[in-house]
DNA sequence: AATTCGTTATAGATTTTATCTATATCTTAT
DNA sequence: ATAAGATATAGATAAAATCTATAACGAATT
């Protein structure tokens, strides 16, 4: 890794240029540059390398037995060099390369197939490595780098971070089939007084807000039997340990034919998850992400729409001076 | 093959050394410089690429995922001028690489097998590509650069080629067995008189020295008859339509244990073939090549003694100031 | 034999580029 | 508050690449 230092693309170049013409005074001229600068860049090359490439005659060059060699690995790095702006030029054009996108287990799986498509069909070059994990990781993760977006639950605290939000999403209430509220077509929130509710692990927001909910409606949460995932939840309910609330897409993606579950709406009661975009404020490609969030928020609206409710919250970014960092 | 003049693979090593550590700063640090210079060249790529490699923050960098993907590609590339810097070192050691020799066909095949393999032992990364050629086109391609080297038969005429002498090949003269001469022990010069002499194509120098010679004792060259190699030439002998002089070494080789045919010295003449090693004067191995020939010339001096002559003739060189050229 | 043309090398000036020092700006940790 | 640690910026300096002009030489031509 050290005489590396000495040698140049730009004198391989010259060196590839002066075998192919078999003249420095014809390579300089396809070079745009003059003679001696050639002569003068082979000749330092050669010193470094402490190889002749070429043998120099009145009539021209022959390139010797070692340049022939050193030849084919010079054409190989030039190569590879191309490539790399090739790829570069690509890339520079935006929404191209992979984005590792963080999204919430009890989001992700629900929301992720009605985007991804179209993303993919506008940004056929725009590739999303998606990873889960819980938003509070998320988060930390985010800030760390190991995401370079998530798709997360509100709220999100770091002042560093951009969070474009997409939209809401309501609460239902899923009843097992042979519940005594299953065959009523309103369920208002005084006939949840005192009903035993099943909620997540505690680690998830998700938890915090059924917990208050509960407390508001005077429902019962039941703390011995705290499902992992909102799957296990939705198994606890048909086994008719409680009721559960769960999220409208959960809801609408696994409950849809499920003749064992009956899910509703409760009148008087306005509780929703708030979901958003968010990428760190020093991101270069901010702009893109902010797209990108607009773009999620119209596909949702369009496809989702009986489902959700817009969002109602703005873009909040860290207006910090850390923002020159972003210099185009 | 254009922007590729904006991008150095000092520049390279930057980026991959800054993706490494994490930190322009410790980067910077390890490449022993200092970290505005290092921030300066980075930036000065990113401009050139249009991508924004590294997103910077207060606590070090994050690579962003265009400059993930062009990593790889920067990696690939400072990985094949490693290996062009590896391989260099190893060329620049001398006596190594693939060397072009040209050979006469009446030589060649028959001197070969006895030195190939000494210098194989000698320099085991040493190898040579062989092509036969007649000596008029050997000089040639040498001038013109096709041949490195050229294993000929002298004289050699053009005054910017070196010539290394090797050895004086002695002619001996083939008769069919049933040959009036056959029974002989000794022939001499005058035995020869109105003899019948058969010999190759008058395009081989062969051909020239065998007409002198045999102008000088009398014998008649068939001018009818010219064989297009010496091994024709070798079947007309056995077929019984003359006499035919070949070279020592293609006798030895290929008549040894020849019943159809005997081969005799004969008394009172003294024709030699002079080879040598040839090569051009501007020739950056030509310490190598001289060096080479001596080599060559003992092991033919040992292994070959009992069948040719030393040389009789130093090696000449122009000593042109075209010499300069080789400046090392 | 002299001359012209084509080739690479050399010397010195100039321009461009890389690098360093010193400092600014901001974040994080103490 | 303060210190430590990160990157950016400005300006000076050092290094390198490049250009112009010319030399040196061989080959082809006259």
């Amino acid at each position: 890794m050290d005489t590396l230092n000495d040698i140049s693309l730009k004198q391989l170049q010259y060196f590839a240029a002066v075998a192919e013409y078999g003249s420095f005074r014809q390579a300089a001229f396809r070079l745009e540059i003059t003679q001696p600068t050639l002569s003068n860049q082979i000749a330092i090359m050669e010193k470094a390398l402490k190889v002749h490439l070429f043998e120099r005659t009145r009539k021209g060059i022959n390139v010797t037995p070692q340049g022939r060699e050193l030849l084919l690995s010079a054409r190989r790095v030039l190569e590879e060099a191309q490539g790399f702006i090739s790829q570069s030029a690509i890339l520079s054009g935006g929404g191209i390369g992979t984005f590792r996108l963080g999204v919430t287990p009890t989001l992700g799986p629900y929301l992720l197939p009605h985007i991804l498509t179209p993303i993919h069909n506008k940004y056929s070059d725009l590739k999303l490595y998606v990873r889960e994990n819980a938003p509070s990781e998320l988060e930390t993760g985010l800030i760390n780098g190991q995401h370079d977006l998530i798709l997360t639950t509100l709220p999100i605290m770091s002042s560093e971070l951009v969070v474009a939000p997409l939209f809401r999403e309501p609460i239902k209430l899923a009843l097992a089939r042979d519940h005594r509220l299953a065959a009523r077509l309103t369920i208002n929130r005084e006939d949840l007084l005192g009903e035993p509710v099943l909620t997540i692990s505690e680690h998830h927001l998700f938890h915090r807000q059924i917990t208050e909910l509960c407390e508001q409606v005077g429902a019962h949460v039941l703390r011995d039997y705290e499902g992992t995932s909102l799957d296990t939840l939705r198994q606890m309910v048909v086994m008719g340990m409680g009721v559960a609330f769960l999220p409208a897409l959960y809801a609408k993606s696994e409950i849809r034919n499920e003749e064992e579950l009956r899910v509703a709406d409760v009148d008087g009661i306005n509780v929703v998850r708030n979901h958003a975009l968010v990428w760190r404020n020093t991101s270069p490609a901010s702009s893109f992400y902010r797209q990108l969030s607009e773009e999620i928020k119209s596909m949702i609206e369009t496809n989702l729409a009986s489902d959700i409710l817009p969002a109602n919250l703005k873009t909040t970014q860290a207006t910090t001076s850390t923002a020159r960092y972003q210099a185009s």
